[in-house]
DNA sequence: GTCTATACGAAGATAGAC
DNA sequence: GTCTATCTTCGTATAGAC
């Protein structure tokens, strides 16, 4: 139930993402939801959006100790699956909840998975070899590109800007190069 | 009140954006909006989006025939102004439409905005020197990166992400880079 | 635990008076 | 053109039976 939340909120958003839905695109019986998440729809997005991250940090420390270029590369193919996987409909759960949640205690809790995802990538190409500035600022550019890439793939049905911007970022992700 | 929209749109999302809201913000009376937008929400969100389009598509305009850093200065001016005048709350429309819009016939016209912003910077690339592919690429990175930045600027409450992507673009920019 | 039924509120949209 | 009133739909949340 949590991972069809997490598909759904990828795919429509926070207000798209309504119980009925949830439980019509995983077969969950209606009557145990307040059973299993007393808090409500908040705390079932608050479950969400930790397994999404959850799942995000632990495809990316296997590279660790590796060079910064595979861990980009890692990085580039856990959101290469997913919008192919979609069709090109789906994207990041933790940004769908930053632009559009009402509910500050979500957005919140988005601030700290983003900062978590940062400071991890950071620490992948600071153990790389990288010094701690350029570390971040690779780390943030990463990020930042990707997820903006993601969303205009969905936006022209185009895998273009996508393999423009993995492009980029591996030739950044080179030794020296930032 | 079309400006208003946008506003809304670009903090608070597509479902958060309701015409009770609009119309307190921008002090519109309540009975003529659908004399004056007959297509209901949608029509205004999709004038919204038209709105948005224009102001970005003018703005990057005056620096055609310049070198590509300055016309990527222009475009991260562009984006600093709207997160340092809403401090960092707001962010793209655009964006905020394609991610959590339940109308296929909003999201469309949101695809067609995001290709002409990447054609028309890549043209601007063009028109300052550089190859009709790296063009394409730096355009498509360039927008990409700036979302992105402006989506972790508003979940983090920080200007880092922004900064570190602003210095990466710039450095892309420079002639002979891509 | 899971079900049905229902209360409650929010938001889009329409009708008709002024 | 602008207003108020109302209809309808939808989604969250609760209550109580099985």
């Amino acid at each position: 139930m949590i991972a069809g939340a997490v598909r759904l909120l990828a795919t429509r958003g926070v207000e798209g993402t309504s119980f009925a839905d949830v439980l019509a695109a995983t077969g969950t019986p209606r009557g145990s939801v307040y059973h299993h998440f007393p808090g409500g729809k908040t705390e079932l997005l608050h479950a969400a959006l930790d397994y999404a991250s959850e799942h995000a940090l632990a495809v990316m420390e296997p590279t660790r100790g590796k060079p910064a270029t595979v861990v980009v590369k890692r990085f580039l193919a856990l959101w290469r699956e997913l919008l192919d996987r979609s069709d090109l409909a789906a994207g990041c759960a933790v940004l769908a909840v930053t632009v559009a949640s009402a509910d500050a205690t979500l957005r919140d809790y988005a601030e700290t998975i983003c900062g978590a995802w940062t400071d991890h990538l950071a620490e992948l190409f600071s153990v790389s070899g990288m010094k701690t500035a350029p570390a971040r600022q690779l780390a943030a550019t990463v990020i930042a590109a990707t997820e903006g890439a993601v969303v205009l793939c969905r936006a022209q049905h185009t895998w273009e800007p996508f393999d423009h911007v993995a492009a980029t970022l591996l030739s950044l992700a080179e030794p020296g190069v930032l």
